[in-house]
DNA sequence: AGTATTCATGGAACCGTTTCCATTTAGTAG
DNA sequence: CTACTAAATGGAAACGGTTCCATGAATACT
C-alpha cells in the first residue's frame, strides 16, 4: 500500500539512487554483484517503478494513441485489431480514444498531441483538415494515417476507386443496367472513402455507356438499419434497379434484409455486393470488394514505430503504403433476371 | 516545438505558477480579471499542461486499464464497446491491454497494478488466481471483473450454468435426446464460462432423464475452424447426435458449416444452438442464449467508476452484478427428423 | 612503485505539475 | 480612516524517476 521508491530500494541495497536506476534500466556499466544487491533489495521490497515518473523526467510516455470513429463498426474493429496486435509486441502501451460525436474529434485532434500524452499516434478512417495536418506536423509527434488521407501526412490507404470501380464494373458484366449505390453522407468531409467508391462508380458506369441516375444514389448515416430504409425505398422505385452496390458490407447486409423481407431472392431479384470483406460476409456468401483491414492495421503500426524510431527524419516525402483491394465473387450477386 | 510551460505562462500573464494551476484547475479562488489574463496568455503560448507531470504530481494517472483475452473474439470485442461508450463520456484515458499469449497474463495482472499505470482496472474474461486476487486487493486500486468470477473481487458475471441449461432444455423440449456439447477445452483455469454452460447442460440432461454420452462431448481450442473440424468429428460418428449445443456462436457458425458441407440441413437434419448472439447470429438466423455483452461492459464500467469514488469504502463484500441470459428462438433449431 | 586510464558509483539538478503555507490585497465594519 | 477578517496570490517543496558530472576505486602500463 504505502509506496516503495527508488530512494528505499538504493537505502535497503547501499547504493546510491543512480545506481538502482541503472539497474533499472540495463545500463552495462553495473558490476555484476552490486546488480544483484540491488535486485535483491527490489525484490525483497517488492518495488515497481512508477510510470507517471518515469514518464515525465525521460519526456517519453511509452505510449502510442488510436483514434477511432465509431467504435463500434466492424471494419474500424478489424483494424484496430491488427494495430493491437502488432502495437502488442512491443514496448509501448495502447491508449484508445473513441470519438462518437463529431464535437470530440477536434479534442482530441486537438488536445492529445499538445499534451504530449502520447509518442506515436494512429489515426482511423478519419480525413484530417488541413489546419489539423498543420498542428500535427508542428506538434513532432509522428502520426500514420489508416485508411484517411492528407497530402502531407504518413498514410496506409486503400485504392476506394479502383475497388468502386471493380465492383460496378463486376455487376455490369453480369448485364446490370439498372445500378444502385447505397452510402454514407457523401458530404461529409471526413469520410474521404465514401466520395472515392462512388468515383469508381460513376467511372464503370461511363465506361460501359451507363448513364448515371441520381435517384439511384441514396445516402444516409452508417448502419444497418439506415441501409435497410434506403433498400425498401429503392423498391419503392417505380423503375427500381436490378442491383445495388453498398458502400460497406454492413449496409449490404440492411439492403438483403430490405429486399428479403420484399419477397424478393438475392440474387434472383436483386443482386447486392458491399465493400470490406468483413467478418460476417463470409458467413453471409456476400459478394463483396475485400480489403485488407487487419493488414491495414499491421502496416500503419509497423510504419509508425519505425518513424517514431527515426525521430530526426521528419519525411519532406510522406511515406504512402497502398492496399489493394480484390473482387470476391460469392453468392449475393448474379445475372438480372 | 519547443515545450512551454507552467512557468512561461506566469510570467506572460504577470502572476505566480501556482495561480496558473488554480486557472487550469477551475480553482474558485481566482478573481475573473486574474483569470481571464492567466487564459489569455495560456490562448497566446498555445499552452497546453504536460499529463506525464501531472500525473506524477498529482499522483493520479485519469486512466483506466482494460485486459482483454484474445481481443479478435467478437464477444470480447462487444463488451469492449459497452467498456467504451461509458470511459468515452468520463475524464478516463482508456489503456488496452490485450493478452494472446498465456505468458502475457501474468506479466500485465501483476505489473499493471503495480506499476500505478492506471487508476481503475477491467479485466474482461480471466479468472484471476486467488493469489492474483490477493495482489490486487493489496494493491488497492479499484478492479472489476467483467465475465469472471473471483469470490472476493467486484465483478459483472452472467449465469452461464442457467444459459446452457436453458439451450440444453429447449433442444430437449424440442425432442432431441442426443445433444453434443462443442467447447473450447474445459480444463482450462482461466474459462469459468465453458464449465458453467456444461454444467447447466448436464444438469438439463440429468432433468429429463437422458444420460451423458461423454463422446458427445468435444472440445478443442476456440475458433470457427476448430469448431468446424469438431463438427466434422461429430459428424463421422457411428450415432451422431441429431442437435449441437455450441459454447459459443462463433462455435455454432462452425458446426453449421460442417453439416452445410457434409449435405445435411440446418435444422432439418441437425439443430445448432449456440450462445452470446453476437452480431452475426442475427444475421445467419441462429438460435442462441443471448447475453447481454454491451451491457456487461457498460455496467463493469459504471461499477467500477463509482467504485473509484469512493476510495474509502474497500467493500467486505465485493458487489456482484449478475446479468440474466435469454432464449432466442431463430431458425436453426427443429425437432429431430 | 607511481602515474595514467578506465570503470563504477553517488550526489544533485531536472522533468512540469500540484498544493501547502505564508503573505499580500481587498472588503467590511466600526 | 483604522482595524479586522476573508479572499487572492506567490514561493517552495513535494511527486519519483533519469542523467550529467564529479569523485573514488580498480586496473594497466612504464
Amino acid at each position: 500500500m504505502t509506496t516503495v521508491t527508488i530512494r528505499d530500494v538504493a537505502r535497503r541495497a547501499g547504493v546510491g539512487i543512480a545506481t538502482v536506476s541503472r539497474v533499472l534500466n540495463n545500463s552495462p556499466s553495473v558490476r555484476e554483484s552490486t546488480r544483484r544487491k540491488v535486485l535483491e533489495a527490489i525484490e525483497e521490497l517488492n518495488y515497481s517503478p512508477n510510470q507517471a515518473a518515469r514518464r515525465l523526467s525521460r519526456g517519453k510516455t511509452m505510449s502510442i494513441g488510436v483514434i477511432v470513429p465509431y467504435f463500434t463498426n466492424p471494419s474500424v474493429v478489424k483494424r484496430l485489431q491488427g494495430i493491437v496486435s502488432v502495437i502488442n509486441s512491443s514496448p509501448y502501451d495502447l491508449v484508445l480514444f473513441d470519438i462518437e460525436k463529431v464535437t470530440r474529434r477536434d479534442v482530441f485532434l486537438r488536445n492529445v498531441p499538445r499534451q504530449k500524452m502520447v509518442d506515436g499516434l494512429l489515426i482511423i478512417s478519419l480525413t484530417p483538415t488541413d489546419e489539423e495536418a498543420e498542428q500535427f506536423l508542428a506538434s513532432g509527434i509522428p502520426v500514420v494515417l489508416i485508411d484517411a488521407f492528407h497530402p502531407r501526412m504518413n498514410r496506409v490507404i486503400v485504392d476506394n476507386v479502383a475497388g468502386g470501380y471493380k465492383a460496378t464494373k463486376y455487376l455490369i458484366e453480369l448485364g446490370h443496367q439498372k445500378i444502385a449505390y447505397v452510402s454514407d453522407f457523401l458530404a461529409d468531409p471526413f469520410n474521404t472513402p465514401v466520395r472515392d467508391r462512388f468515383e469508381g462508380y460513376k467511372k464503370a458506369l461511363q465506361e460501359a455507356g451507363l448513364i448515371f441516375r441520381p435517384e439511384y444514389h441514396l445516402q444516409d448515416k452508417h448502419g444497418r438499419l439506415p441501409a435497410y430504409k434506403m433498400g425498401k425505398q429503392l423498391l419503392r422505385m417505380p423503375d427500381p434497379p436490378t442491383a445495388v452496390f453498398a458502400y460497406s458490407d454492413t449496409q449490404a447486409i440492411g439492403i438483403i434484409e430490405a429486399a428479403t423481407e420484399n419477397g424478393l431472392s438475392v440474387p434472383g431479384d436483386l443482386s447486392v455486393i458491399g465493400f470490406d470483406d468483413i467478418e460476417s460476409a463470409e458467413y453471409l456468401h456476400l459478394t463483396t470488394v475485400h480489403q485488407s483491414l487487419f493488414e491495414s492495421g499491421v502496416e500503419g503500426s509497423k510504419l509508425l514505430l519505425t518513424q517514431m524510431q527515426n525521430p530526426d527524419a521528419i519525411p519532406t516525402n510522406p511515406i504512402e503504403i497502398k492496399l489493394p483491394t480484390e473482387l470476391v465473387i460469392r453468392k449475393t450477386t448474379a445475372p438480372p433476371a
